[in-house]
DNA sequence: TTAGGGTATGGTATCGTTACCATGGTAACG
DNA sequence: CGTTACCATGGTAACGATACCATACCCTAA
C-alpha cells in the first residue's frame, strides 16, 4: 500500500504538499494540485486514518452507545446519527450494552483506546462511571434518552412524563379507573419519568388509590410475565400502560394466550411507536417519541461541541412525544 | 492523558516492558507485572490503539457492510457477527449501504482508510468494485448471504435456491397452480436464486407456462406496488411468494387493504422471518434463514482467514433454511 | 526602492506504540 | 565446565501522517 512518501517522490514534491492537497488545508498551486492528484489516482493511494488520528488528535469517528440495537427505537436513532454524522463526514461505531453497566464500562474503556472523538451514550443505569471515565479522557459525552443523576453533560430527550401523562389522561377520558402501569427498571430516568406522569395523571383525578406499578425489564419477556401478574393480583383491571414497546408486545402476546380481547375486555397503551416496515397492522395507541430526529439532534449538538459552537455550559434538548390513537385504546367504556 | 512512557517511567522500567504486560506477549517476571499493573491502574492509563495500529499493522476492527441493518435479518446477523468478534478481542464497524453501489464503494474507501483488519460484506448488487478495492489493499472479505460474479472470496449463505423450491413445492402441495414471485433487484444473487428455486419447483409440476415474476426493489413499498399489478394482471391467482420479509410485508398490506383475506382468498409464503419479539401474532409462512447463525459464521471464517488457520483457497459455507408454516398458506385448496 | 502581505513549498520533529535485535543472567545437561 | 536454552529486560528505529516553523517568490502600495 503506498504512502504520502511514495506519492510524493512520484509527484516530485514534499510530503507535505500532498497533505494540503488531500485536506485541502493551506496553499497548493493548480498545476501541483493536479500533478498530485494524477499520482494518487494513479498508486491508488489511500491515507491512513490512524497516522493522521495519531498526529492530529483527531479520528473523525463518533461512537454510538444503545442498549439494544435490536430495538427499533434505537435503530432509527441510529440512522439519525449516521445520516448527520456521515454528511459532516465523520464515522460511527454503533455498541449494545444489552442494559448492562459492565459492558457499558468496557466499552467506554475500547472507545477511549479507539480514541473517538465523541461518544453518543444511551446509559444502561444510573451509574456515573463510564461517562466519567470519558469525560475524564477529554471526550464530550452527549446522553440521549435518558439521564445520569449528577453528572454534567449535553443531553437529547422525551419528555416522558409529560407523554405518559397525556398517554393516561387518554385513558380516563374513556372511563378507564383501574390502570396497571408495566415498567422497566427502577432505576432507569425513563421508566421513572413515565411512572411519574402515570402517577400525576390519577392523582389529578384523584385515584392515586388505585396505582398499580410493576417493575421489570425492558424485555418482551418480562412484559408477558408481569401482565400475568397483574391479571393474577389486581382486581377490576380494565387497562395496561406498558412503558416501552417491547413491554407493550409482551402485553398484548400474554392478554391472547390468556384469550383475553383487546381492547374489549382489556384495553393496552404503550410507549414507543413500532416501525411500520415491519408490522402489517398496527393496533398499538401509543406515545410516539421521534426517535430518528433525536438522533439527528444529538449528532448534531455533539458535532457542534467538538466544534465549539455551541456554550460552555450543557445543553439539553428536550423533544415532545406524539400520542397516536388506535384500536388498542378502544372506545368509551359503557 | 498518560503514555506506555509515563506508565514506564514510574514503574522504573522501559516502555517495552509495559507493552509486554499489557499485550501478555514475551516475558515479564510476576514482580514487573505487578509493578507495572499497578502503576497503570494509578495513572488510569488506557493504550492507544492508533499508535498500536499504526506500527503493529493490525487494528483488531472488523467490518460489517450491510444494505440495511434496520431489515431484522441483517440485525441478527450482526449480533451474530458483533458476538463472534467481540469475544476475540475484535469490535465491529457498521455501514448500511442502501443498496447503492455507489455508498458501497465510499465506504470501501474508508474501511481501508481505517485500515480495518477485514471485512464482512453484504453486496448492494453484482459489481465487484469494491470486493476488488478491499484485496488489492490486502483486506480480505468475507461475502455473505449474496454472492458477486467472478470474485474468489470467502462466503457464507443460505441455499436460497433449495429455500424456494421447498416453498413453492409446499403450495403446489396445497394444490396451488398460479403462483405469482414478487422479487428483488434482478442483478442480486439472492433474488435470481429464489426465483430460480420457484421456476424449478413449477416446471418439475408440469406448471412453466405459469410463471409469474415481478421484479422490484428488496422493501415494503415494492411489495405492495407489485402486489397490485399482479392482482391486475395476472389471472386466476390463488398465492403469492415474496422473496424477503419487507415484500412479503408489503403484500399483506396490500391484500388488506384490497379486502382480499389471507389465506383465504389468496396464500401467502415468504422468505426471511420476523423477530418475534416485535410480531404479536405471526402468521406468515416463510422459509426462514438461521441470521444469527449466518452472522457468527462468517465471523468465525473471517477470523481463521486472519490467522491463516483455515486453506488457502475461498471456503464456501451454505446454509440450509427452514419452512416454518404458519397461518398465511392456508390448508389444501378444494 | 522597499516594506508588507499573500502565495507556494519544504524541513524537521513528533504523535504513542511495537518490531527487531541485543544483552546478560540463571538453570540444566552431558 | 562449557554449551545450550530459557527467562527478563532494554535500545533504537520505524509505522504514516501532520504541526510548526522557515524560506522564497511575486505583486502591490507608499
Amino acid at each position: 500500500m503506498p504512502t504520502i512518501q511514495d506519492v510524493a517522490k512520484r509527484a516530485g514534491v514534499a510530503p507535505i504538499t500532498v497533505s494540503r492537497v488531500i485536506n485541502n488545508s493551506g496553499y497548493a498551486s493548480v498545476a501541483t494540485r493536479e500533478r498530485v492528484e494524477a499520482v494518487i489516482a494513479e498508486l491508488g493511494y489511500v491515507p491512513n486514518t490512524l497516522a493522521r488520528g495519531l498526529r492530529s488528535k483527531r479520528t473523525n469517528t463518533l461512537a454510538l452507545v444503545v442498549t439494544d440495537i435490536t430495538n427499533p427505537f434505537f435503530t432509527l436513532i441510529a440512522r439519525g446519527v449516521e445520516d448527520v454524522a456521515s454528511e459532516a463526514g465523520f464515522t460511527v461505531i454503533y455498541c449494545n450494552t444489552d442494559e448492562s453497566e459492565d459492558k457499558e464500562v468496557r466499552y467506554a474503556n475500547i472507545l477511549v483506546q479507539k480514541q473517538v472523538d465523541g461518544v453518543l451514550l444511551v446509559p444502561a443505569c444510573s451509574n456515573q462511571k463510564s461517562v466519567q471515565f470519558l469525560q475524564s479522557n477529554e471526550i464530550p459525552v452527549v446522553l440521549i434518552d435518558r439521564t445520569v443523576p449528577n453528572i454534567e453533560t449535553d443531553g437529547v430527550r422525551c419528555n416522558s412524563e409529560a407523554g405518559a401523562h397525556q398517554l393516561i389522561n387518554h385513558m380516563l377520558g374513556l372511563g378507564h379507573t383501574h390502570i396497571a402501569a408495566i415498567s422497566g427498571p427502577e432505576n432507569v430516568s425513563t421508566s421513572e419519568e413515565r411512572i411519574a406522569g402515570y402517577r400525576r395523571a390519577l392523582a389529578e383525578a384523584g385515584l392515586s388509590s388505585n396505582e398499580q406499578v410493576l417493575y421489570g425489564a425492558f424485555t418482551q419477556a418480562s412484559g408477558y410475565e408481569l401482565t400475568n401478574q397483574a391479571l393474577e393480583h389486581i382486581p377490576n383491571l380494565t387497562a395496561i400502560f406498558g412503558t416501552n414497546n417491547f413491554i407493550s408486545i409482551g402485553i398484548l402476546k400474554a392478554l391472547r394466550d390468556l384469550g383475553l380481547a383487546v381492547p374489549q375486555e382489556m384495553a393496552v397503551v404503550g410507549f414507543d411507536d413500532l416501525p411500520t416496515n415491519m408490522i402489517v397492522d398496527p393496533i398499538l395507541t401509543v406515545a410516539a417519541q421521534p426517535a430518528y430526529e433525536m438522533g439527528q439532534k444529538a449528532a448534531e449538538l455533539l458535532l457542534h461541541r467538538l466544534s465549539g459552537t455551541v456554550p460552555e455550559h450543557p445543553q439539553e434538548l428536550i423533544l415532545a412525544t406524539e400520542i397516536i390513537e388506535r384500536q388498542s385504546s378502544g372506545t368509551t367504556l359503557n
